[in-house]
DNA sequence: CAACGGACCTGCCTGC
DNA sequence: TGCAGGCAGGTCCGTT
């Protein structure tokens, strides 16, 4: 389900309940997930306030005034706000209930995803540290894509998925900017000049600031903190296209594999 | 060091 | 109808 776009959704769908709350506890049903849930962390988490949050990457980043939630979603992980009564589900695997009578709670049917528990500095936690550059901000262009692609040898579709790289970038969103930019997914990521990078920044900030705008993309069962499911979907130009004719030049959008993963393009635009 | 493949899970769809 | 197989939006980790 989630890359940044989605991640984004998630983050402004909670956020006006979780911030400045405070937690009355911390239901867990469920800890096995990407990493167990520690052992104990319904004590560290209640009566604690949420002070601030943040998204970094496809993580979200719960500041309390004692210590940090990491969150992550995984493949099929959603956030949904409910009033604190409603039973849980299969798959609901936490609620974070808040002193306000309601609560975030915890859906991830595959159990990719993760609730992380840090003391210090959320952006110190080794799973945060290393990630590359947000394509939202303001050092995310051309140049430094070219730069962490120098001496580099891989497709660069699978450069571009790299979050030592740049952060947020899906398998949809991956394929969707390398339409967007008319370059090749299986091109070496060295072999690409630096108008063409630019190209690709230009393309992966304004498709990911779209799908932000249209809520995320549904493909299978995202749906947004109120339960709304994205919109994005209907403008996608090759994800999920193969056989299908280009909106541009109405060659067959193509699917093929890189890096085990689904890849479309079109073989008339993408060089 | 970089690149790659396997691993972690469940659910859904297709085809036999 | 049942079952096997393939596929799915992420990313970590061990092996080459």
């Amino acid at each position: 389900m989630p890359e940044l776009p989605e991640v984004e959704t998630t983050l402004r769908g909670i956020r006006p309940h979780l911030l400045g709350a405070r937690i009355a506890k911390l239901v867990v049903r469920e800890r096995r997930l990407r990493w167990p849930i520690a052992a104990g962390l319904e004590t560290r988490v209640r009566g604690c306030t949420v002070t601030a949050m943040q998204r970094r990457g496809k993580y979200l980043l719960l500041h309390l005034d004692r210590g940090a939630l990491v969150m992550h979603l995984g493949m099929t992980g959603s956030f949904r706000v409910l009033p604190a009564a409603v039973p849980a589900r299969v798959h609901d695997h936490y609620d974070l209930v808040t002193e306000r009578g309601r609560m975030v709670r915890y859906r991830d049917p595959r159990r990719f995803g993760c609730l992380l528990w840090c003391a210090g500095d959320p952006m110190r936690h080794p799973r945060i540290r290393g990630l590359g550059v947000e394509p939202l901000g303001e050092e995310f262009d051309g140049q430094c894509l070219r730069r962490a692609a120098a001496g580099r040898h891989l497709a660069v579709k699978s450069f571009l998925m790299d979050s030592r790289v740049v952060v947020g970038v899906g398998n949809i969103y991956a394929s969707e900017a390398l339409f967007a930019a008319a370059i090749h997914p299986r091109r070496g990521c060295h072999r690409i000049s630096g108008a063409r990078y630019q190209l690709l920044a230009d393309a992966v900030r304004t498709t990911l600031s779209a799908a932000i705008g249209h809520g995320g993309s549904t493909i299978r069962d995202f749906a947004a903190a109120d339960g709304l499911p994205g919109y994005f979907e209907q403008e996608l130009k090759v994800y999920g296209r193969a056989g299908r004719a280009c909106t541009r030049c109405g060659r067959t959008i193509r699917r093929m594999v890189i890096g085990q993963r689904s890849t479309f393009y079109c073989p008339g635009c993408q060089r």
